[in-house]
DNA sequence: GTTGAACAGTTTAGGCTTAAATCATTATCG
DNA sequence: CGATAATGATTTAAGCCTAAACTGTTCAAC
């Protein structure tokens, strides 16, 4: 497995950029929030590129669809994707078209599209889920198992502060 | 200041997808990081776009240059900005189109462009700078300063750490 | 039954993003 | 000096993403 570190000639590393120290504390939290989100997701695309010739919101899509076994509507993939109905609409399209799910409309409403899972699909997932499972644990191992149980706890706090702000309609509670 | 809550037609609103309790704790605040970032990214847009017709790309650069105050080159932009030179070339072209910024070449060096903020960026700038800030800390309006405080520091370890694997060389510690 | 609202998906136009190839300018070194 | 390498930026091809407009399908209320 090759998994070069080589930085691509156009990229850079660091640069959380410029929190000034008047700045409020919000703020910082936010751009160092989103330097580490930043760096964890631009490496994870980066080894999925590399390794397996996929990007993340493949990989995401065939994780929902693993996940979940039956057959799933368009709509409700775009739901627990967090992302637009067109932009599954063009996901689904090019993963049909390598043969990693397949579609059908439902009988009962013809207005469904289901997808599911192909046999390549569920191998091709098998192969890189377990891969992607252990480059995230190896970014976060500097981190004791105190440090990261405190740090998921506190982002429940975050998340469920910011889904207050951004939506009146009761928010259930994070678990 | 309209600030409507109405989720577009389109959009969902929780679903940090699908952690079942077997995963390792490694993916599970991967997973809540993501969703965090994921909320308040997409909110921060919407509400850059609604109210001020612009996209938070297109911020960041404003960010950058108001904050550097003299002439940056595109390449220097592209590794503060964290991303790749072809893109900040787009941009930059958008936001000279739009008169917000003004490219030069530099006289000594013809290979550099040299990008500034122009007087009509500065203003716009400014105008939305405030209301951003406000944004953010409204959204994290229910944790505490000692929460806040706490938050940043773990972040820095996560920084640190995923730092520390994805590149041997020598990565600066965070602050 | 027909009409109109509601709903599931798709299409469209535009912007963001990358990696890789290319262009232009400067530096090196023979 | 002149060839070559290195460097800064742009271009290109492809994919991701959204909002808004549109196409079918179902359902509800006359």
């Amino acid at each position: 497995m090759d998994r070069s570190n080589a930085r691509t000639n156009d990229m850079r590393t660091d640069c959380e950029f410029g929190v000034c120290h008047s700045d409020r504390m919000e703020l910082r939290v936010w751009l160092r929030l989103l330097a580490c989100t930043n760096l964890l997701d631009h490496e994870l695309r980066q080894r999925l590129t590399r390794t397996a010739g996929t990007t993340l919101p493949r990989f995401d899509v065939l994780a929902q669809l693993d996940r979940h076994g039956a057959p799933v509507s368009m709509g409700e993939l775009s739901q627990r994707l967090m992302v637009s109905k067109g932009n599954v609409t063009g996901l689904i399209d090019r993963l049909a078209r390598d043969g990693l799910v397949a579609r059908s409309r439902s009988p009962e409403d013809r207005r469904f599209q289901m997808v599911e899972l192909t046999a390549a699909g569920k191998a091709f997932f098998a192969k890189i889920a377990d891969e992607h499972r252990q480059w995230v644990t190896e970014m976060m191992d500097r981190l004791s198992p105190d440090e990261m149980t405190a740090l998921y706890a506190l982002l429940a706090g975050l998340k469920n502060s910011v889904l207050a702000n951004i939506s009146e309609q009761t928010p259930e509670k994070v678990e």
